[in-house]
DNA sequence: ACGATCGATAAGCTCTGCTGATGGCGATGG
DNA sequence: CCATCGCCATCAGCAGAGCTTATCGATCGT
């Protein structure tokens, strides 16, 4: 279970080719040949099946496993490379749209900080390779209950805002007049699905505890702005934490009832953040 | 950063001895000495400090990474591995002991089960590299939330059980004619600190936010009676479901009022359980 | 002060793991 | 229906990775 031999067999399957695979690694065509081939060797299994290539049920299986560990093989290598070279001289930030809240935003020293908009899962992953050197991410959660992240490495993670969460409606939604709302009763509403921007739906299908929570738009950006274009335009719901839903005109915020949920903010940092990271954490987290 | 290096790494530093490491992994002192080499050349940094043989502090966090990393390593192979062998004809349970309630032991078939009491963050890496088909986990946890475990790798956990949790005194305890008891108020009391066995003190203190929970005596067994025994003859306080404390002798057993936790119990199985593995899982799981 | 032990280093050997060439097989097109 | 092309498997050959044996300097205990 060589990581190289690993890595050349998730290579092969992305491609479905192995002479692909062997342009992209830097292999001749017969050493990824004989790689995939001392792997199955090795686990006494076929992984592929060939002409076409495609993953046989033991080869998907390994798939699954091979991205995490790659993953984390990669980030222990680049934490403890990091230790050891000089201390970059910015600070990057990878944060996901809805965490740069007032608070963090308050935080953050008055020059050399690099802010990097990523997916909610991209996050861990860039804390801990090193990509960047404090991470924020934000979604719901019941009340001073921890979020869950994909854990690929040992990171620390720190609570440090918890927002009430309200529901962004268009101005003249037949419910823009409530004083507050149900996750319940919108369970059957259009929806916006913009898994990078906002929460995505199934986190509302988990709070909610069922329910069918339709997309109507799928929305792959990170911009809020946008978002809040588009549920102003009626394309669908959306839910954000409260300081994000200010002043967003043509639309209404209404905060919502029940479930008890928050818009819950977490920093995550690997072992030894650097001094200028370590200054934001002290600011964000506290006495802690 | 081949696992094999990584080995010799984490087997020098666990006997801080490289002559000692090469007795134990079958190589010579000079290969150790080798692999130790070429690894702090890769990485750029020393990581052991030598005469005495001890981490730096880059080498105490690859440490960190290293054991998650071999562990995960093994889960995958080991994983792949049984997909393609003969199914084994028994069916092995890994389990905490308070997780093998009435409503798991009603559910196991009559004969060809194997049950494994190991302690808690073992079942995941028992699931995880073939050593149990299924795994049970107890915790601590508020009502309808998941437990906490540590991801070895891609395993499926559904709740199985949840059973309110009561606190098992001493016949003449000063408590022990109360209806409910309060966590707050057991903070100073003294607990056993039995890990293996209950619930650990510091899921008391993360379900109580703080608090002292001193431990008075430590058991490191995984033997319920033993715990009881001991609870009887007064030597701690622990916390048990109630089907676990019914009827101790010379205990009384006082059903816990806030915070509103529960018993959880879990149940993990890897991606393709056996016939009779899936049997079970369908039989605690319900239509799920 | 001396012997024992430990880790680092050098030299040599073996076998892994790469390349380049060739062959079988299936798909495509005239 | 056959020729051609592209794909993967296999083979032979070679460079180097990685192990062992041998030896040295340093450290510790007696």
């Amino acid at each position: 279970m060589d990581p190289h031999l690993l890595r050349t067999f998730v290579t092969v399957a992305r491609l479905a080719s192995f002479s692909a695979a062997a342009r992209a690694l830097g292999y001749t065509q017969s050493a990824v040949s004989q790689h995939v081939a001392s792997l199955e060797l090795d686990l006494g299994a076929a992984l592929l099946s060939r002409r076409p290539v495609a993953p046989t049920a033991a080869g998907e299986r390994l798939l699954e496993h091979a991205g995490p560990l790659l993953l984390r093989l990669e980030a222990a290598r680049a934490d403890v490379v990091r230790m050891a070279a000089a201390p970059a001289p910015g600070l990057t930030l990878a944060a996901t749209p809805t965490a740069l809240g007032p608070a963090v935003l308050a935080a953050l020293p008055p020059n050399g900080v690099t802010v990097r908009v990523l997916a909610r899962e991209e996050i861990p992953a860039a804390v801990a390779t090193g990509g960047a050197d404090l991470g924020l991410v934000a979604g719901l959660a019941a009340p001073s209950d921890p979020l869950r992240l994909p854990d690929v490495a040992p990171l620390t993670t720190h609570g440090v805002a918890e927002e009430p969460v309200g529901v962004l409606l268009p101005a003249g939604h037949p419910l823009a007049g409530r004083r507050g709302l149900r996750l319940g009763d919108l369970a059957d509403a259009r929806w916006l699905e913009a898994p990078d921007a906002a929460l995505p739906l199934d986190q509302l299908r988990a709070a909610n505890g069922g329910g069918a929570f339709r997309p109507a738009l799928r929305y792959e950006g990170t911009d809020l702005h946008t978002l809040t274009a588009l549920a102003a335009a009626g394309h669908g719901l959306t839910l954000l934490p409260r300081s994000a839903v200010g002043a967003v005109p043509g639309t209404v915020a209404v905060p919502l009832t029940a479930p008890r949920v928050v818009h819950r903010t977490e920093l995550l940092h690997g072992g030894s953040p650097g001094a200028a990271a370590g200054e934001i954490v002290r600011k964000l987290v506290g006495g802690a």
